[in-house]
DNA sequence: GGAGGCGTAGGAAGCGCTTTCATGTGGTGA
DNA sequence: TCACCACATGAAAGCGCTTCCTACGCCTCC
């Protein structure tokens, strides 16, 4: 057996293709092909290769594979924040999805980040692509990762940037009829349509399903978590002219509102109406059980991983926004229902 | 002006520390230099290069930076599964210590995956550590990982890698004693401790709380997950000599169990007792409000991220084995305390 | 005035991999 | 028997960055 190439420096202790090559008496070319089957290698070759790699217990370099093939093989996906079920739903599908795509998944939570976006930027250039949940990143942000393929989540759309987010305006009409058909009058909606956009189209339309039957909301800033909607709630409740409904923006904040109802001794479901938005896990073990909008947070995810993947392979070169319908899940907390 | 270096290539549209270069009129280790303070740089010469940067819109290739400075600046972290509210939280807690740590975070699900060993390996290539939650891989593939620092998280110590854990045993003691304390005698656990260690931690820590009150628990397998507990407690619930608690391994086990013992017709925390484990958001809206242990899953992300960092920097060369506190939270479905 | 020192900057090597290009080998057809 | 070809393989050129080593001014000190 003649010498063989040996890397100049070769000082770290990891394995290397190098180190495969040499233990096999083969170049580092034969063991690159052997390994990712690029080019055809002698089946007898391709043994003693993988053997050696075995043997070695040799893991390529992610960082010299990345280099080389110009590709990260990995997605990014940017929360706001990661607390609540919401999300968790819409990584899982992701993940899921993106793994099966071969790509891996790196995750960042700009909530209480000092700079959002250089944070984004970072992450831009160890992805392929990456998808971004609601309001995290201005506009410009975006605008500035020209060139890496973005797929924005539960964000209104935005020029040639792909999108996916759910129907919340056919849901909320529905809820806005709902109400309306038990006799409520005194509506109010708790939460800041001006935080989300998503939040913004509830409002817009529950107030349109109310309207069709003459009723006008009033509308309660509020914070989205469970204590802010205790506190808005129970103001509400003390003030003259109680509402006789309280529409949440979301889950969380119903909960918060259910509390404040009971401590304020009415009954949910009799003599006051409260809805959510989300159907989390909780909305259905509340008693009253919650009436709510479920998403399909899991197929958000995943879908916003399979468009993201149509870019990042060019299969796709047209913007694609979709649209996936949610669900009025009607249960006791806005009446109860003979 | 004399001609400056040019890379061989350049054919892709990336704009690479070459075009800073050339823009700036200094050599790619000046902007080296000059971007990451590695060594001083004139006043004006950095000012100079920063420009460029800006007006080029440079973005250092993650995959160059990390070949050259032999770092990923990335941890992994391994769920068995994302989905249930325990995970989102640890995972918050990691990445928010991570990203302060400067490192970005890979997230891999195991869960319906056709090989997980592999995808830990292929993960394990492009991280400088990783975090393995549960009984997500084999303790031969943690070993395999030779080299590369682990933290197992919510599993039993393995030699020296580094683990968190939460002390499930003192709040299940607790448990078992504040149920023989209600005078409960035909004890049912539901879970399958031999999924999980901390289950089985549990599981033995209540059945010393009771086994000091002279009581015996039966033990039933159950998946965790809340259409399991419904079916299992059904069973249970109807067989004679009916239990008058159920002890659940989480909490979603639990509130599939409320649920089960409302269609059989008994007032959760009168007829029967169920308790929980985790204090998910649910519980505390659940009616009766579900007796629980509450984890902090945080601090547990936060932790491992920190423990982990002090293995990649080197900090500390000695296995660090940390155990976090747990609570006993006592609500309504217990049994009503006067 | 020359030797030495210091601050600044460039050249070039090298990180671990993929891929192109060249080479060598054995088999085939004339 | 010889030219030709397909196939398997190796050498080497990058991929974009960090960093060591060297070089160049310019100033200080004897």
């Amino acid at each position: 057996m003649k010498a063989l190439p040996t890397p100049p420096g070769h000082d770290t202790g990891a394995v290397t293709i190098y180190d495969v090559a040499a233990h096999a008496g083969v170049g580092i070319a034969t063991v690159s092909r052997a390994m990712n089957g690029s080019a055809p290698v002698a089946e007898a070759t391709r043994a003693r290769v993988l053997a050696a790699v075995e043997e070695l217990g040799f893991r390529p370099s992610h960082a010299g594979t990345s280099l080389a093939a110009r590709t990260h093989a990995a997605n990014g996906i940017v929360f706001p924040d990661l607390s609540g079920p919401y999300y968790a739903e819409v990584l899982l599908g992701y993940e899921e999805t993106a793994s099966q795509l071969g790509r891996s998944v790196l995750v960042l939570a700009t909530h209480g980040r000092p700079d959002p976006a250089s944070a984004v930027r970072d992450l831009a250039g160890r992805v392929d692509g990456m998808v971004l949940l609601g309001r995290t990143v201005s506009d410009e942000v975006i605008a500035g990762l020209a060139g890496l393929p973005v797929v924005v989540l539960a964000r209104p759309e935005l020029g040639d940037v792909d999108s996916v987010r759910t129907d919340g305006l056919t849901s909320a009409r529905a809820l806005g009829e709902h109400l309306a058909g038990h006799g409520l009058e005194r509506v109010a909606l708790l939460g800041s349509p001006e935080e989300s956009p998503d939040v913004a189209e509830r409002f817009l339309g529950i107030r349109e399903g109310l309207g069709a039957h003459g009723i006008e909301p009033t509308q309660t800033p509020c914070l989205f978590d469970e204590a802010s909607g205790t506190r808005v709630a129970a103001t509400l409740l003390e003030g003259r002219r109680r509402p006789d409904a309280l529409v949440c923006a979301n889950d969380e904040i119903a909960l918060g509102a259910i509390v404040a109802a009971e401590e304020a001794g009415l009954r949910v479901g009799h003599d006051i109406a409260i809805t959510g938005w989300d159907d989390v896990m909780a909305a259905r073990h509340a008693r009253p059980a919650l009436t709510t909008v479920r998403q399909p947070m899991r197929a958000l995810g995943s879908l916003a991983a399979e468009v993201l993947d149509e870019r990042i392979t060019a299969t796709r070169t047209t913007p694609r926004h979709e649209l996936l319908a949610t669900d009025l899940v009607v249960r006791d907390s806005c009446g109860l229902h003979p």
